[in-house]
RNA sequence: GGGUGAGUAGCUCAGUCGGUUAGAGCGCACGGUUCACAUCCGUGAGGUCACGGGUUCGAGUCCCUUCUCGCCCA
């Protein structure tokens, strides 16, 4: 035997990054390729994947490693099986959150964005861009997906900046999108409006002011806020209209505190008369439920913030005032007022900043708004039709709800960063959409008459009006591409269930809107990786592991397959560092297995199976060549195959990479290799020729069924597998194994029987301490079972560590004197420890195992007892008990035999 | 307040037609230079499947109640 090739240690760093950029070179990556090397048939429906582009904010963490994880996993499967398959992969240029983390790195240079202006900030991001879409995009490669690169997109790059032009301005036409001044979330150091989606409501531990609202007519009412600055805004002071403490007040005139502005006291049912004082301060201005009241009531909408959060001319002799130092100062002068009652400890819920953590102000503004109502019906109705299905189904609940009670969208952002809102003004304010400046200036001068200066709107859209348009507009559209043609509508979107609102259900409202068509028909929600403590991984909380560092230390494989096998979908999931580990080690199991299959294969003559010229495989041999061994393997081989593939196919990723851990270490390792060394050992024999071919079918197989969740290791096995290599061949474009035909009930049932007898051996042996090396006699009472014993008895002296010269078989033998003894598999087997027997102990070992199978027996005799479980249970159900029970009472009746014979 | 997920071995999790004695990895105990692998091999201990009720011949699995933790929405 040569020398073996493969190295000792599976190596991940040594060849995962050859690998890839050889895969990604051979265009394997890319739908033609694959049709054109006759993988892919043409006439089956691509499988098209639109990856979520990661934000350009900073470094990938191990929510985008699952992303990629699954959809390689998906993408590799439909490859193999032959569909034309295509994954989208790119960038989005993230509005806000990327202007926020360019901000913050210029504030330490003491800069801000005003003191460069517009052009040189923009161009500051642009260089950021740069620099983390190139560590994203290692980072990507770094896990080893298959996405096409040739078709990269970025949201802000020049193809998806003219979608969002087509789609801002039909929507525009068709009076779904609109200006208007309204109520809006203001982040005051963004300095822009955030949609309802941004805020995010945590609780603060506040202050619950009361105080004195004076009435003109003479004494007051009790009025309390969380907010007293914003009393400088209040333009009404409400009741609830049956509240009989309050009848005579209403129509009446309060003060509002040191303005003495006048505003009328009014009735609304809004108001609860057990909250607080049962008074209510309205201020339209700056609460959304006073919004609402003002609307009814017509009040003043008074505006008393600037933008960046310090109080207007509004507020008189606060102005200027940051709105904190506002809420003390009036406090401090109210209570010199005497109109002070109380202040107190007060916790409730505050809306801050998605991105930037402050604390949010509603605020009046003038923004572009997107009426959405009439895109949610449609959206509703593709889920509810089944158009697409949303796995885990559970979400569906959630998604309907969202749609249901949808709001209008608030697209604009006074931000620098984004597609600049493509609306141009006249002299006069006439605002003209156009998807381009000419475009806009054709229409203002036919509205004018004349040529007239225009000036762009200054706010870009939220991100996510791109990131909306993202399945077709990467594919081409608005342009009638081929692309857009042969791959739209994409298969599945895959994403974390915490984005349904942002994106899913945007794409799919967008979706419909512009193609008509639902942009993927399944959509499947991945939970979110939290740490060890089940925490969400964040930068503040140092708890974040970066994917790169565990590739570093485990091989991608490992990182890939504990992300896809480690949870369930749509739920979290904590990725524990062990588990990466575990799964390190499993790659390395399989590496050597394949360097012993190797080892063994190399001198030797093999025979493949040809039939796709293309694609060559080992053939089998003749049936008749097969041992037991063989055809069990093969028959569990041909089981997880089935398993595997129904698994996958009905979304249950994990469990289909768990089975095939399972069958390859558990099976494939612990007990075929194991078996097949007997049969190996004289090389040039037939039934070492026939086991080479069976152990190189299955690894090969398996190789190919496990290539989706571990592709690198399985490709630098494979690569070593005499004859499957050569001609630039990859496993990744291989075929994803199709039936058998070798399932085999009885081979399974046989070799089970073995498996029993031989743990029961190593049982017994181990309860003695038999050492290890040690070779003991066997003799077994095999009954109808002996010609199975006889055939495999080399298996059995292997496994077992039997001493061949004092191996006994017959259907029926005596006991030997201090024998140790096994009841299973319906055979006896009398181990003769002489030595290490001793018969009390003994006694007690048989005893405890008769009250084993007794427990199980009586249980059985129980089920069957019961007439309803008879007649109502299903006949195999009922069959299975009966036997379970006949092999009990002979186990049991062995042992009782053997426990009298030690008696005496 | 509404919705939703989780609660299974010491830890992290599987268990998708309801049907053996509920599984895995890690950890633990004992024993191992068995011709691929110590990133390993063999054996073992460890569970009232949160609680209470119900449906069923049969429930970790289906239904209801309660408790605990989490998330989403308001």
């Amino acid at each position: 035997m040569t020398e073996p090739t493969m190295p000792k240690a599976y190596d991940p760093s040594q060849v995962e990054e050859t690998l890839y950029e050889w895969w990604e070179q051979s265009g394997f990556f890319r739908p033609e390729q694959q049709i054109a090397s006759g993988l892919a048939d043409p006439a089956r429906r691509p499988f098209v994947i639109a990856m979520p582009p990661p934000n350009v904010t900073g470094a990938l963490h191990l929510g985008h490693a699952i992303t990629s994880s699954v959809e390689d996993m998906l993408i590799r499967y439909h490859r193999m099986i032959g569909d034309p398959t295509l994954w989208v992969p790119g960038t989005d240029h993230a509005g806000i959150a990327t202007q926020n983390v360019v901000e913050r790195q210029l504030e330490k240079q003491g800069v801000t964005r005003h003191d460069l202006g517009r052009e040189r900030f923009v161009e500051e991001v642009w260089s950021w861009k740069a620099e983390y879409h190139t560590r994203i995009s290692a980072q990507q490669r770094r896990m080893g997906i298959s996405c096409d690169w040739t078709r990269e997109r970025f949201t802000l790059d020049e193809g998806l900046s003219e979608a969002v032009l087509e789609a801002f301005v039909r929507l525009y036409e068709e009076g779904l999108i609109y200006k208007g001044n309204y109520l809006v979330n203001w982040c005051p150091r963004c300095q822009s409006a955030i949609s309802d989606l941004e805020v995010d409501y945590t609780e603060v531990n506040g202050r619950f002011y009361t105080f004195r609202y004076p009435l003109k007519e003479g004494g007051f009412l009790e009025v309390s806020t969380t907010r007293p600055e914003t009393i400088l805004g209040d333009t009404a002071v409400a009741v609830h209209p049956d509240d009989p403490r309050y009848q005579e007040f209403v129509g009446k005139t309060a003060l509002v505190p040191i303005l003495n502005r006048a505003i009328p006291v009014i009735a609304d049912a809004y108001v609860d008369p057990e909250f607080g004082t049962g008074a209510l301060k309205v201020t339209p201005g700056h609460d959304p439920n006073d919004y609402e009241i003002g609307k009814r009531h017509d009040l003043t909408m008074l505006n008393i913030l600037n933008n960046d959060g310090t109080l207007n001319a509004s507020a008189g002799p606060y102005a200027g005032l940051d709105r904190f130092d506002a809420r003390k100062r009036l406090w401090a002068d109210m209570q010199e007022a005497g109109l002070v009652v109380a202040d107190k400890e007060h916790a409730h819920q505050v809306g801050h900043c998605q991105r930037c953590g402050t604390i949010v102000e509603p605020l009046l503004s003038e923004q572009w708004w997107m009426k959405m109502e009439p895109l949610a019906q449609p959206a509703l109705a593709s889920v509810a039709n089944g158009a697409i299905q949303i796995v885990p189904q559970r979400f569906e609940r959630v998604y309907n709800h969202w749609l249901e009670n949808i709001r209008d969208w608030c697209i604009s952002r006074q931000l620098w960063w984004g597609h600049r809102i493509p609306v141009w003004y006249g002299p006069d304010g006439a605002a003209f959409a156009g998807r381009s400046e000419s475009e806009a200036r054709i229409k203002a001068t036919d509205h004018y008459g004349r040529e007239v200066s225009l000036i762009q709107d200054a706010d870009v859209l939220d991100t996510w009006f791109s990131s909306g348009l993202w399945p077709f507009s990467t594919l081409g559209w608005p342009e009638k591409t081929d692309d857009l043609a042969t791959y739209y509508p994409t298969a599945v979107l895959e994403t974390g269930y915490d984005i349904i609102f942002f994106w899913v259900a945007r794409m799919i409202m967008m979706g419909l809107k512009f193609t008509g068509k639902a942009p993927f028909n399944v959509v499947y929600l991945h939970g979110l990786v939290r740490d060890e403590q089940g925490r969400k991984m964040s930068k503040s909380l140092a708890n974040v592991l970066d994917p790169l560092d565990l590739i570093a230390e485990y091989g991608a494989d490992a990182l890939r397959f504990s992300l896809l096998t480690g949870g369930t979908p749509g739920n979290d999931m904590k990725l524990s560092t062990s588990r990466v580990e575990a799964n390190r080690n499993f790659a390395n199991k399989i590496w050597n297995a394949a360097r012993f299959v190797v080892m063994k294969l190399q001198d030797s003559e093999l025979a493949f199976d040809q039939r796709d010229p293309d694609r060559p495989t080992y053939a089998l041999p003749d049936n008749a060549m097969l041992s037991l061994a063989d055809r069990w393997i093969l028959s569990r081989y041909e089981s997880v195959r089935r398993d595997v593939s129904r698994l996958i196919e009905t979304w249950q990723l994990g469990e289909a990479g768990r089975q095939l851990y399972e069958f390859l270490w558990n099976e494939y390792c612990d007990w075929y290799i194991e078996a097949s060394k007997v049969r190996l050992g004289d090389a040039d024999s037939a039934t070492a020729r026939a086991t080479r071919q069976v152990l190189a079918y299955v690894l090969e197989h398996s190789l190919r069924l496990l290539h989706p969740f571990m592709p690198f290791v399985t490709e630098a096995i494979w690569q070593n597998l005499p004859g499957m290599a050569g001609n630039a061949r990859s496993i990744m474009v291989t075929r994803w194994p199709e039936e058998s035909g070798q399932y085999d009930a009885s081979a399974e049932d046989h070799f089970g029987r073995l498996q029993e007898l031989i743990r029961g051996i190593r049982n017994v042996r181990s309860e003695y301490d038999v050492p290890a090396a040690r070779r003991i006699a066997a003799h077994f009472s095999a009954g109808e079972h002996t010609q199975l014993i006889e055939d495999n008895l080399p298996v059995m002296v292997m496994l077992a560590r039997l001493e061949p010269a004092t191996v006994q078989v017959a259907a029926e033998l005596a006991a030997p004197g201090k024998a140790a003894t096994l009841a299973a598999a319906s055979m006896t087997v009398y181990l003769p420890l002489a030595d290490l027997v001793d018969l009390a102990a003994e006694r007690k070992r048989i005893q405890s195992e008769i009250d084993n199978v007794d427990k199980q027996a009586q249980r059985i005799e129980g089920m069957l007892g019961n007439a309803g479980f008879t007649q109502k249970a299903p006949v195999e159900v009922v069959e299975r008990e009966r036997s379970r029970l006949v092999e009990l009472q002979a186990r049991r009746s062995q042992l009782e035999e053997r426990l009298a014979e030690l008696t005496e």
